[in-house]
DNA sequence: TTCCGGCATTTCAATAGGTTAATCGAATGC
DNA sequence: GCATTCGATTAACCTATTGAAATGCCGGAA
């Protein structure tokens, strides 16, 4: 659905954190602002923006909301293998390829920002930081691909989910949506089972012993973790991974 | 270790395999090898050549033999996250980000070519099918990372390991270096678990059946695939995210 | 030749996590 | 108001996979 009106303030999360990846200079971020509002969609939740297999040409960065990125196997068995968060890039440069490998589809009802490959090419093409940070994104967007392997390879389920959760709270704060230890976290049982390579009895089963441990609370969507350190310790995060979210 | 001499031939199945990721023209392959003969490197089997957490200032283009990335938790549990394969990229624009997130260990004694960061820089200003061969190799890698997660995630051991086997073939093969239905596989059992978040024991009863079943070979470092598409089928191989590897 | 170390293999007991199915509550449609 | 659906939860049972430890194998060093 394309969007109708005046629409301030919607591209703050892409340009907090495009500012975080890469200092832009005012013209660039005048750009990008301009390059987002041009190409303004929203959709429900539960919709597919791309599915695997189909071509894609353009690029899209999600301005509120959260996608999943998925693949399913013949007999039904499906993973999640990341989220897509407000502000960060769905597809840079993956136009350059003939076909998506994976699904991406709606968690929420979502606004993003359509740019069209050529449009895309002459944006990156006028600003040299602009096109360092949609790098960055893709780099960042490896290495936590990384950190989701050694997290279904050799994490014990208590240690994934609470990882998981680090994670996401982590990805969010720098785009300030966090609320104090808070944050949204509109994800079914279903979906983090999924992401987790859990069956959902089992996950739930896992998140019944973190709350019983105090760490975090989850309910109505929403996660409030309770001690940050604490379910970090639990989660055997990784230091390194998600450095370039923090500034200098 | 500095490589002394003459080296024809070593860029071969870099530039076989940029080639097939996009067209490139008689010059830009001349840049390319070019490129790689200025930086030529050998090194032994178990050497690290870049670990988590340092920064990286060159990109580093794999000749010959193999790589694990990977990466370890706090208690020793390891998860090798991908492998670099002769042809392969190693870390194309990996510079952009403070630290690496994971570590690059050679599996075998391999050779490489390091180009440094100014010098990448100027190779892919000077030509764009060039640029967006690396930038093509990112994404791919992309691309693996996620199918990994779902093999992770979601495959039984079996599966794991016959997908694995299954991709690495295929891999290989477009680089010339699968020889009929038999393929170099420089990999200890200990390895491949940590590749396949299995334990040793659980492999090698896996290896073992996948034997039993007649689909495979595996003995002296050498892998032969029996049956290529019984085999795919026993992994669930999924259709889309080596296409790229393919020329129309 | 012998010893040694790395790797593959086997065995066996223990368990983390899967499967199936039933229940419950809240939200939704009619 | 009632039926339906979706998600969360619980229970009972089951099995795929783990962990520890011992054994065997082979090639290299002395």
């Amino acid at each position: 659905m394309r969007v109708q009106g005046s629409e301030a303030g919607l591209a703050q999360a892409v340009i907090r954190r495009f500012n975080i990846l890469r200092p832009l200079s005012v013209e660039a971020i005048a750009a990008l602002e301009q390059a987002i509002l041009e190409g303004l969609f929203r959709a429900g939740a539960g919709e597919d923006l791309t599915a695997e297999g189909e071509p894609v040409d353009s690029v899209r960065l999600l301005l509120s909301g959260w996608l999943f990125r998925h693949k399913t196997l013949e007999d039904g068995r499906r993973q999640i293998v990341n989220f897509v968060l407000p502000g960060e890039t769905c597809d840079a440069y993956a136009y350059l390829l003939k076909t998506l490998d994976h699904s991406v589809t709606t968690a929420t009802s979502v606004a993003y920002a359509e740019i069209k490959r050529a449009r895309f090419e002459k944006l990156i093409a006028s600003d040299r930081s602009l096109a360092e940070a949609f790098m960055c994104e893709t780099l960042l967007g490896s290495a936590i691909q990384r950190e989701w392997a050694i997290n279904l390879g050799r994490r014990a389920a208590l240690e994934r989910v609470a990882h998981l959760f680090c994670e996401v709270y982590e990805r969010l704060r720098p785009v300030g949506l966090v609320d104090g230890n808070s944050c949204s976290f509109p994800v079914t049982q279903m979906d983090l089972a999924d992401a987790t390579g859990l069956s959902v009895v089992h996950l739930n089963r896992t998140i019944q012993e973190l709350r019983a441990s105090g760490l975090i609370t989850l309910r109505e969507r929403t996660l409030t973790i309770n001690d940050l350190d604490a379910l970090k310790n639990a989660a055997l995060v990784s230091p390194n991974y998600l450095q370039a979210y923090r500034r200098d």
